[in-house]
DNA sequence: GTTTTCTTCAGG
DNA sequence: CTGAAGAAAACC
């Protein structure tokens, strides 16, 4: 009689379960799938969850251990999340202990009871009131009785301090027995609050049909809400999220995360005042923890987090928004490659619960699921006040000299807009002063020594750096090669263009929005403050500037360099291009101003930009979805791309020859149909960070036979003797080739 | 992935 | 024979 056999799955790399037996004086009766058990592995202790109970298991009796102890009395998860979670490891074909390990707030990986944290508040009792007669000797407890009676739902010990209370004095008043001590969670409600601090606004009558369409429907349903900057999604969102609430039910925002824009956030609380919860990196474990259990007991009404909240368990699921669905931060780039749009509607669909994809530049795979009849299309084509769209213009800078990337008539119009009192906004997508240096007697160029890459010049302070692998070297006077002294720093990333609008419109404020300048704690802030004051002013920045903010007083964006997209490797370059150029024209124009948009390019014939200056986003997918089913690409086909990296510079292609064996033999073998196996190749960019990359690219017709070669190719790449080697990684739906 | 165990080989 | 380094195996 050797008792159940608990099938663990634990947090490691390693693809499958372990077996132990069941904890000394627990009974079968006691266990259940999704409760945490701590075992013995190896020489020490970890935090594994039953993935199975078993009457038998393979492994013999000598080395199957007891787990030390059972965690939980019930299992963390609710059954919708922990099915989310099976139905992704085996998605991502990635270990379930692992992905467990994603899903789960760090100190439940490490163990800690998964129960809300008890705060104690202090609360009078019942016959107590400031005039009474054992506390007028004592102003301080005299005053404890006056706050306690503002506050009937008690006070936790931080907000005692506040008040300039002190522990030992309600200590007293509790040997009195005037105050008492209770126990409640922090998130945990007192009594129902009204649910809307502020009326909601009147809905148009495009916003009034989206909503009319998303609430009337039942049970799952994804809607894809496209609509144009300013034309309010937010509004539709809070009217869905307030019927939701309604009906007793919570709801889960994702937002990208860059996106985590204040504005946003505090929309959200100013409307409701029903419990919010955000789940944002700021937060400690602890937070974290008691606001996900917060989300599972049903405390909070509305989550809203970036990409992993997307694991949060609700114990009444009605509604997930992913905004911004087409934000590349959905798309968790190492380890578990989930991509949290697809999990949400994967989920809305495990839930029985509508899903709401917002954006004013839909993915393309998005678009195509609307026209496979998946997805239901929303459109809001209005902007708000009546603002006009902005109007679009390609500048041809073929031999025209740059200074600090701007052509002369860029500049002049830049000088213009501000002569007439308007603020600018221009777009770079390139940190740092230049993209290269270069040596002008010699042709010497500044390349990192550990990627295939060139070190872009930083100059305050000045110093080289590599974007791709961090590495930093000094900024030197002469040419390593031929020692002359005139070295040049080549293109313009935006501390240049920075640096030239600075000195060239002296009176006026320069505003640079980067990576950099945006590490200072206050630097968002300061930022928005001057944008707000309406004053002309210059935004210089990257793709941050391109994220949520409105900047209402602007009314030229330009682009300084659209051709990246244009010639990209990479087959989504185009799409990534128009929705960049979509999202940073959206912040112009907002109010009576009309806005305008100037696009920099070499190539202003080029159809991709006349279809897009011309006709816009929605002109730009259709053809470019048309493109990508001739060339028989994505969304067409399905991707899975096997990555390898070594330090040895023809590992990773020799692990990788020796997987595209297997596959051929595995696709022959189960007669697998229509998989093309492309490479192995080096990867775009083959050495970064001192490692040499490649990889084999898997693209099917059909998603089940893709899923099927690469579930049973893994396995033998685990095994695999050159395994050992390399770093492996598999990428199901891969968004970057890199 | 980390840790333990096995294998090999130079050196004494 | 010993010790170090590297490869292989185990992890239940």
């Amino acid at each position: 009689m050797t008792g159940p056999i608990l099938q663990v799955a634990l947090p490691s790399p390693l693809r499958r379960l372990f077996d132990y037996r069941a904890p000394r004086g627990v009974s079968a009766a006691d266990l259940q799938v999704g409760q945490r058990v701590r075992v013995p592995f190896g020489n020490r202790a970890m935090v594994g969850m039953i993935a199975g109970i078993s009457d038998h298991t393979e492994v013999p009796a000598n080395r199957l251990k007891p787990a030390e102890a059972l965690l939980d009395l019930t299992p963390v998860l609710p059954d919708s999340l922990w099915r989310l979670c099976l139905w992704t490891a085996r998605y991502y074909q990635h270990g379930l202990g692992d992905t467990l390990s994603v899903a789960l707030p760090v100190l439940l990986r490490q163990g800690e009871p998964a129960l809300a944290r008890q705060d104690q508040l202090w609360q009078l009792q019942p016959g107590a009131y400031p005039e009474h007669p054992a506390v007028q000797r004592a102003p301080k407890q005299k005053q404890a009785v006056q706050i306690l009676a503002q506050h009937p739902h008690g006070l936790s010990h931080a907000l005692i301090g506040q008040w300039g209370l002190s522990r030992d004095t309600l200590v007293t008043l509790e040997g009195k027995g005037l105050v008492q001590r209770i126990e409640r969670s922090p998130h945990h409600v007192a009594e129902p609050l009204p649910l809307l601090r502020q009326a909601h606004l009147t809905a148009n009558a495009e916003q009034q049909a989206a909503l009319d369409a998303i609430l009337g429907a039942e049970g799952f349903h994804t809607w894809l809400l496209e609509g144009v900057t300013g034309s309010g999604k937010t509004e539709v969102y809070l009217q869905a999220i307030e019927r939701c609430l309604l009906s007793g039910h919570q709801a889960l925002v994702l937002i990208p995360e860059i996106g985590l824009t204040p504005q946003t956030l505090s929309r959200f609380q100013q409307r409701f005042s029903a419990p919010v919860v955000i789940l944002h990196s700021g937060l400690n474990d602890r937070e974290r923890l008691d606001a996900w259990i917060a989300a599972r007991d049903g405390d909070a009404s509305i989550v809203i987090g970036t990409r992993s909240a997307i694991f949060t368990p609700l114990a009444r699921p009605g509604l997930i928004i992913v905004d911004e669905e087409h934000d590349l931060s959905y798309k968790q780039q190492d380890g578990l490659r989930y991509n949290a749009r697809d999990l949400a509607v994967y989920r809305g669909h495990l839930e029985q619960v509508p899903v709401i994809l917002g954006s004013a530049t839909p993915s393309f795979e998005s678009l195509h699921n609307v026209q496979q009849g998946r997805y239901r299309h929303l459109r809001l084509t209005i902007r708000a006040g009546n603002a006009k769209t902005p109007t679009f213009q390609c500048l041809d800078i073929r031999s025209r000299p740059l200074e600090g990337g701007l052509s002369r008539p860029l500049t002049e119009l830049v000088g213009e807009h501000l002569k007439r009192g308007n603020q600018v906004l221009v777009f770079i997508n390139r940190r740092g002063f230049a993209p290269t240096l270069m040596c002008h007697d010699c042709g010497w160029i500044a390349e990192c020594r550990r990627c295939d890459a060139r070190m872009t010049v930083h100059q305050s302070p000045p110093h080289l750096h590599c974007h791709h692998c961090n590495s930093q070297r000094p900024l030197d006077r002469h040419c390593p090669k031929c020692q002359r002294e005139d070295l040049r720093p080549l293109g313009a990333g935006t501390e240049r263009t920075e640096e030239f609008l600075k000195e060239r419109f002296a009176h006026i404020d320069v505003l640079r929005i980067d990576r950099e300048s945006m590490s200072r704690k206050r630097a968002m802030q300061d930022m928005m403050d001057t944008i707000q004051s309406a004053r002309p002013c210059i935004l210089v920045g990257t793709q941050m500037l391109a994220k949520g903010h409105h900047f209402p007083n602007v009314t030229l964006v330009a682009i300084l360099d659209a051709d990246g997209g244009l010639f990209s490797a990479d087959f989504r370059g185009p799409e990534r291009m128009a929705q960049m150029i979509t999202q940073v024209a959206g912040r112009a124009g907002r109010a009576e101003k009309p806005g305008q948009v100037i696009i920099q390019t070499h190539m202003a014939e080029h159809p991709l930009l006349i279809e897009l200056t011309e006709r816009g986003y929605p002109a730009i997918a259709e053809r470019e979805l048309a493109e990508r089913e001739m060339a028989q690409l994505p969304p067409y086909r399905f991707m899975a791309l096997l990555r390898a990296e070594a330090n040895r510079a023809s590992a990773a292609e020799d692990f990788l020859e020796a997987a595209l064996e297997q596959a051929e033999m595995l696709i022959g073998q189960h007669n697998l149909p229509d998989i093309d196996l492309l490479g192995p190749v080096p990867s775009p960019m083959e050495r970064r960070a001192g490692r040499h990359r490649a990889q084999l690219l898997m693209q099917a017709v059909q998603r089940s036979a893709l899923h099927q070669l690469v579930h049973m190719l893994l396995p033998l790449l685990e095994q695999h003797p050159q395994a050992r080697k390399v770093r492996w990684s598999i990428d199901i739906d891969p968004l970057d080739m890199f």
